[in-house]
RNA sequence: GCUGAGGUAGCCUAGCCCGGAAAGGCGCCAGCCUUGAAAGCUGGUGGCGGCGACGCCUCGGGAGUUCAAAUCUCCCCCUCAGCGCCA
């Protein structure tokens, strides 16, 4: 959430940074905000003279019970004053839910390296590597493949589970295990503190740490229950020091998570739709930060070195893409997508996003920088970003690294985790 | 799930039974003292509104009673302990 005060004193600036977003909608919220609270802060100067008022009297009821008798006619004030205040009090209230309401609905401030645009159309390649295969030359999908090897159940899975759910069994479990314990140690290498998170979380913090539009979409909830089931390990992860003061010398914080993430909200599909890549469940190394406002520009360049470097380690190409304006979400201020290359599909596809949310979500979350004993009002960025989606890893690399004959070469820096094994064959009798 | 105890400012705690300006300690900041530091002493140290004098609010959240609620009543949330169940 945006700090009121900056709606405040920097009204034009902010107005000007979300109009970048096109969004009508935006601008509405925008202006419901400033009304709000410019209302509010006049409701609330009359309320307070009122209780001023009410104090006093309260003060003097006190006073002359204990001397004697209370005089009836400030009893009688008293007594209408209460009744004067309850309305006002009433109105106060809600002037001040609108606003913060309004306040939390309205997306971050872009940062001013994000490019103007509509939609996904108008992001910018901002780098690339390696050489995309042009050449489709029989490729079979993902989803064929791990069938042709028998190590994945889609139809048992739909009849089991649903639409969205499947089985891996057999060697191709031990990949998916790979690429994330590939990844994790990557990051463990350049000090991330690995972290296994609860994967639930309560209403709370959950609205701390997305969009409420994101919230009624995506996430799945427990029946009967105040837990939702984690969309992203990020989740847990911001909640992770929700309503601390974090200590200036402990900052940055690195940590890695590792879970898996449920999404009820798939979307379309388009070319190859049977297989892992968009799935209500998939498993995910993410990283996350927390740090001081002045370094999250650099940590966020940071933690998209890491994502390419997972990449670049698999051997398979890519390129990055900076998130036009009209395209980036609620919470981040910037945001990188990794987007590989798919042979099959001919295409680039998403399988990293890393995002610098700059104040917002820790602003949500009650998170103050300071140090004990002397708490600041300043607030701490938090940054996330894909190390590693084994749905859609596991995918590329199944598109990537298939052979004609129907089986899989390891990638190399796969290879010392599935204890030197350089391919994965088709069994011996065919299912 | 049952029973019990709790939730008070950055932290720890008192106040609650018996309603009437949130006491104290730690930490932190400043001053005094000191060659410097520590100790000691003095003062300050929540949020919001107001240009300001100042005022209002704040005791897990909400509703109620009352002139007045941390305190009384009701509902809800969370934490801890014991018991039960359990990988």
């Amino acid at each position: 959430m945006i700090d009121i005060e900056l709606v405040r004193s920097q009204g034009e600036t902010v107005e000007a940074n979300l109009r970048r977003r096109q969004d009508p909608e935006v601008l509405r919220l925008f202006e419901e905000v400033r009304d709000a609270d410019r209302e509010w802060r006049s409701v609330r100067g009359d309320a307070d003279a009122i209780r001023k008022r009410r104090n006093e009297l309260s003060r003097q009821i006190g006073e002359a019970r204990r001397a004697g008798a209370p005089p009836a006619d400030l009893d009688a004030e008293a007594k209408e004053i209460s009744s004067r205040l309850e309305s006002l009090a009433g109105r106060e209230a809600e002037l001040l839910r609108a606003r913060d309401a309004a306040l939390r609905r309205l997306p971050n401030l872009l940062a001013e390296s994000v490019p103007f645009g509509k939609d996904d159309a108008e992001n910018v390649t901002v780098a690339s590597w390696g050489t995309p295969d042009r050449t489709v030359g029989g490729r079979r999908s993902h989803a064929d493949l791990l069938e042709g090897l028998g190590m994945a159940e889609f139809d048992r899975g739909r009849r089991a589970a649903g639409a969205g759910f499947y089985y891996l069994t057999g060697p191709i479990v031990l990949l998916d295990l790979a690429l994330q314990r590939f990844a994790l140690d990557l990051l463990v290498e350049r000090g991330f503190t690995p972290v296994a998170p609860p994967y639930m979380l309560r209403r709370e913090p959950y609205e701390g740490v997305t969009d409420l539009a994101d919230f009624e979409n995506v996430m799945y909830r427990i029946a009967d229950e105040d837990l939702y089931l984690i969309a992203t390990s990020e989740h847990p992860l911001a909640a992770l020091r929700m309503g601390e003061i974090l200590d200036d010398a402990e900052l940055p914080i690195r940590l890695a998570g590792v879970s898996p993430c449920f999404r009820k909200e798939i979307g379309g599909h388009g070319v190859d739709q049977k297989g892992v890549f968009r799935v209500h469940q998939f498993q995910k190394v993410e990283q996350f930060v927390f740090c001081r406002p002045d370094e999250s520009e650099a940590i966020h360049e940071e933690l998209r070195a890491n994502a390419e470097e997972v990449f670049r380690r698999l051997e398979v190409p890519y390129r990055v893409v900076n998130v036009c304006t009209g395209d980036l979400g609620t919470i981040a201020a910037k945001k990188y997508d990794i987007e590989a290359w798919f042979p099959r599909q001919q295409a680039y596809r998403e399988v990293v996003s890393c995002s610098n949310c700059t104040d917002y979500q820790a602003r949500r979350l009650g998170i103050r920088m300071g140090k004990a004993g002397k708490p600041g009002k300043s607030v701490p960025h938090t940054l996330n970003s894909t190390a590693i989606a084994t749905s859609r890893g596991l995918a590329v690399i199944l598109e990537q690294y298939q052979r004609p004959d129907g089986g899989l070469d390891v990638p190399r820096v796969l290879r010392p985790y599935l204890g030197g094994r350089a391919t994965i064959e088709r069994p011996p009798r065919g299912g």
